[in-house]
DNA sequence: ATTTTCGATAGTCGGAAGCTATCGACCTGT
DNA sequence: ACAGGTCGATAGCTTCCGACTATCGAAAAT
C-alpha cells in the first residue's frame, strides 16, 4: 500500500506558510488572495486533522508554535515540489525534457544517436534519453507494450495504432571485399550485381526484406546459407568472401571509410536504393508534439551527412 | 513570492499513483477507496490543470505517458513527504521530537544540560534540542517575544501568560577560600555568616536576589562593590579573597569538587537553602504535553545528583 | 454475433471552502 | 476612563468540488 489519503490539503499547507512567513492572519490571507476568515478556518481545519496545536494566537504578531514549525518546513518541501511538478509540465510542453525511453534499431542506433544525443543536450539539457536496441521486429512488439516511449526504425511500419515522423532516406551501398573484381568501378549500377551471391541479415531485421527486394530487382542471388544478426557480422562474412551485401551509409561512415581495408563500399549508381528512417509511436501517447521535436532535432543532426535526404 | 496556489490536490496526485500502480481504472478507483468514474474525472481533471497527456487509454492495460510517469514520480515524493508529516504529528503527540529552542539559565545550563542532552538522545533520537544561554532577566522578555519555546531558569517567574513546571531545588553551599577560618567546619550554620562579605552576580540574575534574602537572613553583608555575570567569575573572586558567596550545587559538583583547590565549598547546616529550578514556557504555546515530557526527563537525570531535591 | 470488459459521460447530492457581517479581546490615545 | 482601532474567531450563506449511481460506446473475448 503506497500512502492512503492524506487528511490535510496543499491549500492549508500553502495558508501555513503564508501565516508563517507574514506572522498576521489578515496579511497572509491577504497573501493569498482570500479573506481573513477563510485563512483561519483553513488554519483551523488543519489543526484538527494533525491534532496539533500549529498557531500560538495572542496579540502582536502570531508565532507558529515548535509544531508549526515543524509542519511549516515539510509544508514547504511539499509545495516547491508541487512547483516543480508546474515547471515540468511547461518544460514537456514548450521543450524536451524529462526521460524519454527511445528504441532503436540496433542496424542504425549506434550509428546515428551518438552524434544527436551530444546535440540533444546542448539544446534541451532538462532531457534524458534512455536508449534500448533491438531488431526492429522485436522494437515494434515492445512499442506496442509500452516499453518504449518511441522507436527509431526502418519505415514503414504496420499498426493502425502507430504514428511516424519519417526522418530521411538513407542510401544503401554494395560491400564487398578489397579484391573484388567490382571495386574498381567507382560506382555500381543495379544490373551488375546479377548473378552474385548476396548476405542478409535475419528476417526480423527490415534491412532483410529491403536486401531481399534489391535482389529481385538486380537480379542477384539472396543467400539463405547464413543470416547475420548485426551489420558487423554482414561486413566480417564479406572480408571472408563469403558474398556481397548492401549496407546502410551511417554504418559505412562510421565503421568503414578510414577504418576497415578488407572491405570496399560503392555507390549504387542511377536508381540510389535507400531505407527510410522514421521515429514511430502510439498514437494515444499524447506527446506527439514532444516527439516531432524530437523528429527536428534528429533530422537537424543529418543534415550534417551529406549523403542521408531528409524527409518529412 | 513563496509559492502561488497550485492548480492540483494531493487527491489527484495520490489516485495518479494508484493508476501507475494498477494500470487499470477499476483497480485504481478500488486501491483508492472510491468508484471509478471518481478516479475517471479526478485524472482527467489533473491532466487538464497541467495541460498534459498524463494517462495513454486505449485497450488493456492502461500505461502512462512520459509526461505521467514524470509526474507520478514527483507525485510520489510529495505524497511521501505529506506521510512525513503524518509521522511526525504522532511523533510530536506520543514523545518529543523536531527542533526545540530552549533557553537556560547561564548559572545552570552548562552544568546540568550536558547530561540532559545525552539521555534525551537516548530515549527520543527524533528531538533535536537548540539551546540558548542568557541571563534569567534576558530568558524571561526573550520568551515572550518567541525567541525560545520554553527556558531553563530559576523559579519563580512572573508573568500571568507563563506556565511553569517545577524540576528540582538545589542547594547553595558557602564558597570561601581555601584558607578561610570557616573551612574547617564541615557546614555552616546561617548566623556563623554574620558580618561577612557576600559577592554576588549582577541584578538580571534571579540568584542575585537569592543571595541577597540569604544576606538579610544571616545577617551578612552583601558587597555592592563588584557584581558577577558568571559563577567562574564568582569563583575566581573568592579565591582572590575577595569575599564570600553562594554557589548553587551542580556548579559545585561541575567546577569545583576535585578541580578548583583555591576554593572550598561547604554545606549550610540546619535550614538548606536552595534555589528552585524549572521549566517556563508561554501558555498559549500547546506543547504543554511535549514539555512535560521533557521535565520528566530532566528530573530523572536529576535523580543522579544526591544533592538535588525533586519537585513537581 | 453476443457477451464481457473497460473507461468516459451525465445527472445528482453532500460537504468543503469561499464570502460578508459581526463579535470579543486587547491595545491605544485622548 | 472610555472611545476607537486592530486582530483573530465565529456565524450564516453561497458556490463549487468531488463523490455517487446509472448508462454509454468501443474494444476484446467467447
Amino acid at each position: 500500500m503506497p500512502v492512503s489519503i492524506l487528511p490535510f490539503t496543499l491549500r492549508q499547507l500553502r495558508y501555513l506558510t503564508a501565516l508563517e512567513d507574514t506572522r498576521h492572519f489578515r496579511e497572509a490571507a491577504e497573501a493569498c488572495g482570500i479573506s481573513q476568515p477563510s485563512l483561519s478556518v483553513q488554519i483551523k481545519t488543519l489543526e484538527e486533522a494533525l491534532d496539533l496545536v500549529l498557531v500560538e494566537r495572542g496579540r502582536g504578531p502570531v508565532r507558529l508554535t515548535q509544531a508549526g514549525r515543524e509542519v511549516a518546513r515539510r509544508a514547504r518541501e511539499i509545495l516547491d515540489a508541487g512547483q516543480g511538478i508546474i515547471d515540468l509540465s511547461a518544460t514537456l510542453q514548450s521543450g524536451l525534457g524529462g526521460t524519454l525511453r527511445m528504441g532503436t534499431s540496433t542496424t542504425l542506433g549506434p550509428y546515428l544517436m551518438p552524434h544527436v544525443v551530444g546535440e540533444l543536450h546542448r539544446n534541451h539539457p532538462d532531457l534524458r534519453l534512455y536508449i534500448r536496441e533491438a531488431a526492429p521486429s522485436v522494437l515494434v512488439r515492445e512499442l506496442n507494450e509500452g516499453v518504449h516511449d518511441l522507436i527509431l526504425t526502418q519505415l514503414p511500419v504496420a499498426g493502425a495504432r502507430l504514428t511516424s515522423a519519417r526522418l530521411f532516406r538513407e542510401p544503401l551501398g554494395v560491400a564487398m571485399p578489397a579484391d573484388h573484381a567490382l571495386v574498381s568501378a567507382s560506382s555500381i549500377a543495379g544490373p551488375e550485381l546479377s548473378g552474385y551471391t548476396i548476405l542478409s541479415l535475419s528476417p526480423s531485421y527490415a534491412l532483410h526484406d529491403q536486401i531481399a527486394a534489391l535482389c529481385v530487382e538486380t537480379g542477384a542471388f539472396l543467400s539463405r546459407d547464413y543470416e547475420g544478426t548485426s551489420l558487423d557480422a554482414l561486413r566480417q562474412m564479406v572480408a571472408l568472401d563469403m558474398g556481397l551485401t548492401f549496407l546502410p551509409a551511417l554504418y559505412v561512415r562510421s565503421e568503414i571509410e578510414g577504418r576497415a581495408k578488407d572491405v570496399v563500399v560503392r555507390p549504387f549508381r542511377g536508381r540510389r536504393f535507400a531505407r527510410s528512417i522514421g521515429l514511430v509511436w502510439r498514437a494515444s501517447s499524447g506527446a506527439a508534439p514532444s516527439f516531432e521535436r524530437l523528429a527536428t532535432a534528429i533530422r537537424n543532426v543529418a543534415r550534417r551527412f551529406p549523403e542521408l535526404v531528409l524527409e518529412g
